[in-house]
DNA sequence: CTGAAAGCGCTTACAG
DNA sequence: CTGAAAGCGCTTACAG
């Protein structure tokens, strides 16, 4: 905050901290500190001569409003918070941007942070980030501890449970049934005449919506009176790399399939590499389908076959969510199904 | 904030606005709001008798400190502002993983803001951002205007302007050098026997590093006695997309080359499987070159040749010197170069 | 349309 | 080791 000394470094002007303040606006404006914070919030309330001889001492001193007074003294700060798994993922990045897109328009600020799909982590990270007061809070998924969603639900502030659909959700949730989805990739891939089909997911005990795939997988299976082909879950985070590595691991296992449904993109683009590498014709010997819909798969050759999932979209429904319950307390919107769709490339 | 109405929501106790503030605390304890203050800023200083009758009075009411009152009245936020570019880019992403990673064990909270390569917006963010007191600044690149400038280096706080090294920085600079290490890859794509070496750059009015790349391509081939065999460049942002429709144009261009330097990785992936779609054999027909190293260029075939930046890294450094400062003002440390290195793959 | 008072929830000196 | 006072820079009612 650099206010140290009384030594106010160069370049301050004014105040016991070395800051501009209102106080030194109003009074180079020659009106009362009310009356300039009111010429800056809500310009149409003031006379326009006072607004313009405000707004003059505000460039000329270089005035910045302090958002820790006005948050303090206000009911409202401006902050959204957005708390996902992982920052390298480009799903969960694809929320921030959305959400951001439509937040900093509005001059909102997000503050994230990464659970690190860990959900003690994230209960942790929760109350760290709720004493930053937020006016609104987009948590990524549906599977929290209690704590997490008692402090969330005592925060009193609009909360968006988002990429995933739950049963019980907090307040408002934006998202898809993974479940579903992972199930209509797979019967795309029965009707399309692939009769074993393996699933490559990954960490069961942490990405619970990588998961809900492999369940919606097992659901199609099953009632098309198949049993999985091979099964193998990769360690988290996923990467191209691990999928090429899971490639590996299914051709030396031994088994045998003839489509394999990753449970997302990263893991399904480095099979897919890896397929060629090893000389696999990809869909001839073996069938690759993905989940996510990300840039990469679409620009390969053969094209990935995978369930599109408008995360950016979530993101921005999510921050448009926040800011009409809170121009509006009554607003309610408990729950947006996004919806997925099959992409068919080449690759099944 | 959701301190609206007396009506304190369901969950709240105390406080006139429904929140549990420190002096429940200390009223439950049996203590100064000081005291209670003290011990949880530093334990050590209270005495164990009292220091565990407050921790149980936190955990009791679920005491949250307000980082708004906290920051208000003390000279610190645990801020730091990242100002980046683009959200949506691996590379941006990594710098704010690194520093993330550094900042949030700290207790350190990241406020990010994405410029879309305008410097215009750059100075309003910084404006704005400014209000939030931040400890510390990151922020991309060393191409400011004077505004921005000026507003950094008047804000007292450590600036770390990030990615790149330039003549005159605000004050901490933490990167490498784009032109040289475009150089270097030109002369190592010379030195592997192209003489017909092309650049497939970045909106040079926008992207500054690209275009410092594009200069030291240039300064390779003029200190080899050679000409530009084909120069084009890619709208920003850029994308796997675009990298293939560069090479579309590229090839309907009439001009050959033996080689073309990407000036970034997604460009050159993109390029590169639009040369496997047309049928165009890399790197015998043509050789693609790219930068930054991202892992996707590594897993495909034939891997990328390109010039590796150590992203992550430079996040760390970034914010390790910022707290750094902030532990003691007379911490200098005013460039820190983290170099680069050729990644050689079978693309170039 | 404009303003004097009180207060948001903490921390910083300063005493004891 | 502990505490009473003052204040951080704003905004919220409430008057005029």
């Amino acid at each position: 905050m650099a206010r140290r000394s009384k030594s106010s470094g160069p370049g301050r002007s004014r105040s016991s901290k070395g800051q501009v303040t209102l106080r030194d606006v109003a009074q180079r404006a020659g009106v009362a500190m009310m009356t300039a914070s009111r010429a800056l919030r809500s310009p149409a309330t003031v006379s326009e001569k006072l607004r313009v001889r405000i707004d003059e001492a505000v460039h000329a001193l270089g005035y910045v409003q302090n958002r820790f007074a006005g948050g303090l003294a206000s009911e409202h700060t401006e902050l959204v918070t957005v708390i996902v798994p992982l920052l390298s993922s480009r799903v969960f990045m694809d929320i921030l941007r959305g959400a951001d897109d439509v937040l900093s328009r509005q001059g909102y600020q997000i503050l994230f942070s990464n659970t690190f799909y860990s959900l003690e982590q994230e209960e942790e990270i929760c109350r760290r980030i709720l004493g930053w007061q937020p006016d609104g809070v987009i948590i990524a998924g549906v599977d929290h501890t209690d704590g997490t969603r008692e402090l969330l639900s005592r925060s009193g502030v609009p909360v968006v449970e988002a990429l995933e659909l739950g049963e019980h959700p907090v307040d408002i949730n934006v998202g898809l049934s993974h479940r579903a989805a992972g199930q209509r990739m797979t019967e795309y891939l029965l009707a399309k005449g692939y009769r074993r089909v393996g699933f490559i997911g990954a960490d069961p005990a942490r990405d619970f919506r990588a998961l809900r795939r492999f369940q919606g997988y097992t659901d199609a299976l099953e009632a098309a009176g198949r049993r999985p082909a091979y099964v193998a879950a990769a360690p988290s985070p996923t990467s191209y790399r691990s999928g090429a590595e899971m490639l590996r691991i299914y051709l030396e296992s031994g088994k045998r399939a003839d489509a394999l449904f990753c449970a997302n993109d990263e893991l399904a683009v480095g099979a897919l590499l890896e397929c060629r590498r090893q000389g696999v014709q990809v869909p001839g010997d073996l069938a690759i389908a993905g989940f996510n819909g990300l840039e990469i798969g679409q620009e390969l050759f053969p094209r990935l076959t995978t369930v599109l999932t408008p995360r950016y979209r979530i993101g921005q429904i999510a921050a448009e969510s926040i800011l009409a319950r809170l121009a509006d307390p009554t607003w309610t919107c408990k729950r947006v199904d996004v919806g997925f769709e099959i992409l068919e490339g080449e690759s099944a």
